[in-house]
DNA sequence: AATAAATTGATAATAATTACTAATTTTACT
DNA sequence: AGTAAAATTAGTAATTATTATCAATTTATT
């Protein structure tokens, strides 16, 4: 067999896989620390990097002071709130996923990240909030 | 009069306007440093933040460890390369440019960047030594 | 079971960025 | 021009994010 495993890339893993907020490293330590509290800041750092190289999950591109993680590696974009940071997945039109998909192969492109920045629902609410 | 000028922010800003290359921070003042060997790292972090603020400069998307920044601030993408990390503008077709507009219209985005993956040209011809 | 290879936790080191502060420069207002 | 207020600076300390190191442990390969 070649799959090299341990327990604590699994955990990072799933938990990556299962939260929709494109967390930073830091962020999956805490979870992790929840069922595995031994488990090292490092060992998520390292095991992020090596789920990226190995295709199981991507960096978010963006302007971040830290880097943001995704298990979902099916193409889609994202948009970061303006307001409050917050990351989400914007699933692209037809049209565009073709766009993009043509620009990269007309031009020999390994592959491309799409964030767009805008305000999210929560903090559009809030702002309808204070205009009241 | 409302400017607030600086010849520090101008110096930074002549340096980013005249490269082609994307800088970091850390590239910019070293730059700075030949014409104006007093000014201070912190004052060219500010002053690249300032920039980015007034809609002088943008911050490149992407996942680099560090901030880049690009004085070219008309719709444009980039393209990283993954064998020596160079950053370089990359023009999109009037088709992709119409399908960007319109997903960031249509969804009342603010904006978006994109940036490609590849090989640039270096990188590209110094694989076909290596094969000789 | 024995050995080699990979991974881990802990922590030191590094890199990037921001915060702080007293001094200087620039602006706004006489 | 003269001066007070506001903004900006250089220098450096502090903070944050990430990587490197290494002995110990775990997993894979005989």
């Amino acid at each position: 067999m070649k799959t090299n495993y341990s327990a604590q890339r699994e955990l990072v893993y799933d938990v990556l896989a299962s939260t929709v907020t494109h967390p930073t490293a830091e962020w999956v330590w805490e979870r992790c620390r929840e069922s595995m509290p031994s488990i090292s800041k490092a060992t998520v750092y390292r095991n992020l990097a090596a789920l990226v190289r190995s295709g199981r999950a991507i960096e978010v591109v963006g302007t971040f002071g830290s880097s943001h993680y995704d298990a979902r590696v099916y193409p889609h974009n994202h948009m970061v709130c303006s307001v409050c940071g917050a990351v989400e997945d914007s699933f692209p039109s037809k049209e565009l996923s073709l766009a993009l998909e043509h620009e990269a192969q007309s031009r020999g492109y390994i592959g491309y990240g799409l964030t767009f920045t805008g305000v999210c629902e929560k903090c559009r609410a809030k702002q309808q909030d204070n205009l009241r």
